[in-house]
DNA sequence: GCAGCTACTTGCCAAATGGCAGGAAATCAC
DNA sequence: GTGATTTCCTGCCATTTGGCAAGTAGCTGC
């Protein structure tokens, strides 16, 4: 179990050099989650801020009638927590889940403010987290504003593919925006016509 | 023309104390913007992060048709910027342009983080502007998912009735991602339906 | 095996939304 | 003022999506 990983990624966007990395990196301890465990519960607060290494996580929530809704999926190379509730120490709405057995690297909130405090450095890579999950985020409201259903099951299987392998129909509508129904024809339109090809 | 509205602002969640909001407040420069005047244009660098004091604004992208689309509305008490411009130096996809003539207050990048650099509790606050962005945006996004377009409709006329006194039918309709068509039929039994309470 | 469960699909029809075009009303330029 | 432009509404019809129910397939426990 080597943090390499988590260094190359600390040193990704240029804010953190080699030596800075492995001193960050030291502050993170090894976590895993079986499939179907939680590292979020909804009605507690978020504490831990994990870099995955390895797996598949989904991010849900309940809507007014009870239904869950898929705010988010999670893959290796990305940070999993729930930014309302860790930074504002508020109770969380999302739960997340393990799709897969998930290896990764965590820190608290409270080592996290103190590296934040401690090193400059850091906390300009933490902002730069923040910053493109905000960016990410709005590009997928843009998507569901201009383009179809069928356009925006394209695009997901287009860039996390692995999602269909590890999670049910419904999981992956509600993420999309539309019913189960709705994304069983899809697929079968899109099949069908990929297979002409 | 006083601070005081941005004095307020900056203490309004607790982090920052009277004293330290005179001190950062008198780094922030008066800005005005009449109406249908930008305050950032696709293209450029976003280097203004602006505390609108009065007024109102709509930020607006483009889709690959090139139709128009309204991303967000601005009112008075909120801060005006485009997160992934502003802070990864990186051109802008958005337009932001005044729908009132608008007046508020205004720092560049580099003021702001050499503030954030220099005051632990300003840092505090800006990261709490960047979660609450992040909260709201969300929160507008599970509401795309899980309500129908009147619901959404009416949630924004509850919420921020002066955007209908000020934006045309079309720039709502396409923040709450509908055709403005779809919307004049929407208005109509809205209207129709209050009428009979 | 069998019962029970979940995931997924599909047919039928309803509801929501879009595309287009026409027309009323307001606004703007001059 | 007049004409041009923009905004908004509405009728007609197509497309997309949803709701419900039936049916298949696979999986689980016993």
């Amino acid at each position: 179990m080597t943090q390499e990983k988590l260094r190359k990624f600390l040193q990704a966007n240029g804010l953190i050099n080699a030596q800075q990395a492995e001193e960050i990196a030291r502050q993170f301890v090894p976590k895993e989650i079986a499939q179907h465990d939680f590292l979020l519960r909804e009605g507690r607060v978020c504490d831990e801020y994990l870099f995955l290494e390895k797996g598949l996580l989904r991010a849900f929530a309940h809507d007014p009638n009870g239904n869950e809704v898929t705010t988010s999926f999670y893959k290796s190379g990305q940070v999993v927590f729930e930014v309302s509730s860790f930074f504002t120490r508020v109770t969380s709405q999302e739960n997340i889940q393990a799709l897969t057995n998930c290896a990764g690297w965590c820190i608290t909130f409270q080592q996290l403010n103190a590296l934040f405090h401690a090193r400059p450095e850091f906390r300009e890579f933490g902002r730069s987290v923040l910053v493109q999950g905000f960016a990410t985020l709005k590009g997928r409201m843009l998507g569901m504003i201009t383009t179809s259903a069928t356009e925006r099951y394209e695009q997901l299987m287009k860039t996390t593919p692995e999602i269909l392998l590890n999670a049910p129909v419904k999981h992956i509508a509600s993420y999309l925006g539309v019913t189960d129904t709705s994304l069983s024809r899809i697929r079968a339109a899109v099949t069908k016509s990929a297979g002409h090809e």
